[in-house]
RNA sequence: GGCCUCAUCGUCUAACGGUUAGGACACCAGGUUCUCAUCCUGGCAAUAGGGGUUCGAUUCCCCUUGAGGUCACCA
């Protein structure tokens, strides 16, 4: 088998997001799948719409999720360079050998006389075709105006690796521009040269293109390039509508989600699994395992909706899968202000202790604040809650003053905490549902909170008993 | 409008032509000595419609419908 060489070509317009990196994805699973190379390119031939800092963007969003690249423009490679406005004296060469051979023409028209033809077109709910208007005796072509393919239209029938057999007939082929009059290649020409100079052996890409292949087949057999495999990906779509995922519809930056907290391994497992699956009824995979078990042939040919309810729990289970040591590690920018002077270790017990309920990184400060300050005195958590507000508030007094004396003489361990709470509740004749609530209430007053014993534990005796005599004071 | 692609629970999906159509997310209910979670148990919920082919169709074929893409000097 030859050698797999994959790449993914993104144009640097502005940020990627989860549908643009899955086409990336893909490739370089189906790289690393057959041990071979996965390569970046940089298709910046459309100066207008480049977005100054997108090459780093992108470079980071790779880097960051831990898909290495084995050759592009910051790793450079034996097939550089790899940023297209860098080749264009190839596009050139490229050009030449289909001018010589007659395949290749001057545009002649302005842009305004084949806007004309195509509203003409249109008008007649016809498709348009330049060809239809194809220059008897076009000019030599000087780099001024646009060069066209001479195409020669006829029915094709191909294999798409994820799509299965396709065909068309003659009437899609067009004569489309190769080189912009600014001297540019178009991304139909400019992709089909580098991909054999680079000697791609599988093209991913996403749905939109489909209707272009018999062209490119059409320019392929014009360039006596044997085309290389190709695969389709379909849509990912929005969560609401049936719209492909897109910039203008609010499609999330893929680093904002590294921001906020999602780990890359369950970044990549979701992104993953939105279209491919490995035929078992396994939810989630590591890296490694996708890099194993990964094939264009289980990719999916419809479009998936983007659901973030369910990547939401993807990193709820990455999260608690982790080492409390390595997710310390990846928690360092997360931790609220109040946590400032914090030593590591009781950052660390801390993090142990709402682990189990945290759903990404950013959630930390919200869920972890009334371990490092102490918050506001909140009474609506008393008349609030469904067991305590029965209580007269002198009840609620004296129960709390129990549960101090008790408290006041533990050693703060965890167990001795537990086990003089088990022994207030039988002496004091409370439901834990009252009795922990208050107690809990009074030393965090915070809505929600880890168990009590292992959060009074962590807290320590100071913390807590002022917070206790700060609520007693309160009743 | 032409051409192309797609179609299983709300969502992601599984099912050599033979299954009570399976799993997961979400949701609902119960359990785990307090809250929020986690975890466990249970529940709700799908083959778009119509024709064929076949002993038998989610699966193959045709039509309809619906959704998406494309018809750029954007990619």
């Amino acid at each position: 088998m030859k050698q797999v060489r994959t790449r993914f070509a993104p144009s640097p317009t502005g940020f990627m997001h989860v549908g643009n990196f899955r086409t990336g994805l893909f490739a370089w699973l189906l790289a690393r799948h057959h041990g071979g190379t996965f390569i970046l390119r940089l298709e910046d031939t459309d100066k207008k719409r480049e977005v100054e800092g997108s090459r780093q963007h992108i470079l980071d969003v790779f880097n960051m999720l831990g898909l290495n690249i084995d050759e592009g423009p910051q790793t450079g490679g034996s097939f550089g360079p790899y940023v297209q406005s860098e080749r264009l004296p190839r596009y050139k060469e490229w050009a030449q050998q289909l001018i010589d051979a007659g395949r290749a023409y001057a545009d002649p028209y302005t842009a305004e006389e084949v806007q004309a033809f195509r509203e003409q077109a249109q008008k007649e709910k016809r498709p348009f075709l330049y060809r239809n208007h194809r220059p008897e005796n076009p000019p030599t072509w000087d780099g001024s105006q646009p060069l066209r393919f001479k195409s020669e239209p006829k029915p094709y029938e191909w294999r798409d690796e994820v799509m299965g057999d396709l065909k068309t007939g003659p009437e899609v082929i067009d004569d489309f521009i190769l080189i912009k009059s600014d001297g540019y290649p178009t991304y139909n020409f400019a992709h089909i040269c580098d991909d054999a100079d680079m000697q791609i052996s599988h093209v991913i890409r996403g749905q939109e293109f489909l209707a272009s292949v018999p062209n490119y087949l059409n320019l392929y057999e014009a360039l006596s390039i044997e085309p290389p495999t190709l695969a389709t990906m379909p849509h990912i779509l929005g969560a609401d509508g049936n719209k492909k995922l897109g910039k203008r519809d609010g499609a999330k930056d893929v680093l904002d989600y590294v921001r906020e907290g999602y780990l890359p391994e369950a970044l990549v497992s979701f992104i993953a699994t939105l279209g491919w699956n490995d035929g078992t009824e396994q939810e989630v995979f590591t890296v490694d395992e996708l890099v194993q078990k990964f094939s264009l042939g289980r990719v999916q040919k419809s479009g998936a909706r983007f659901d973030e309810r369910r990547l939401l729990w993807v990193n709820g289970h990455f999260i608690r899968e982790t080492a409390l040591d390595t997710l310390y590690e990846l928690s360092n920018d997360y931790w609220p202000e109040e946590a400032a002077s914090s030593p590591d270790y009781y950052k660390k017990q801390v993090l142990g202790l709402i682990q189990e309920r945290l759903k990404f990184l950013a959630e930390i400060p919200e869920l972890t604040r009334f371990f490092f300050a102490d918050l506001a005195l909140n009474p609506e958590l008393i008349s609030g809650n469904k067991q305590l507000k029965k209580l007269e508030q002198a009840e609620l007094k004296a129960l709390l003053e129990q549960a101090k004396t008790s408290i006041e003489s533990s050693d703060f361990t965890a167990e001795d905490l537990q086990n003089r709470l088990n022994q207030l509740l039988e002496q004091t004749g409370q439901k834990p549902a009252v009795l922990f609530s208050l107690i809990r209430i009074a030393t965090t007053q915070a809505p929600a909170s880890p168990s009590l014993a292992e959060s009074m534990a962590v807290l320590g005796r100071d913390t807590t008993l002022r917070r206790i005599d700060m609520q007693l004071a309160a009743l």
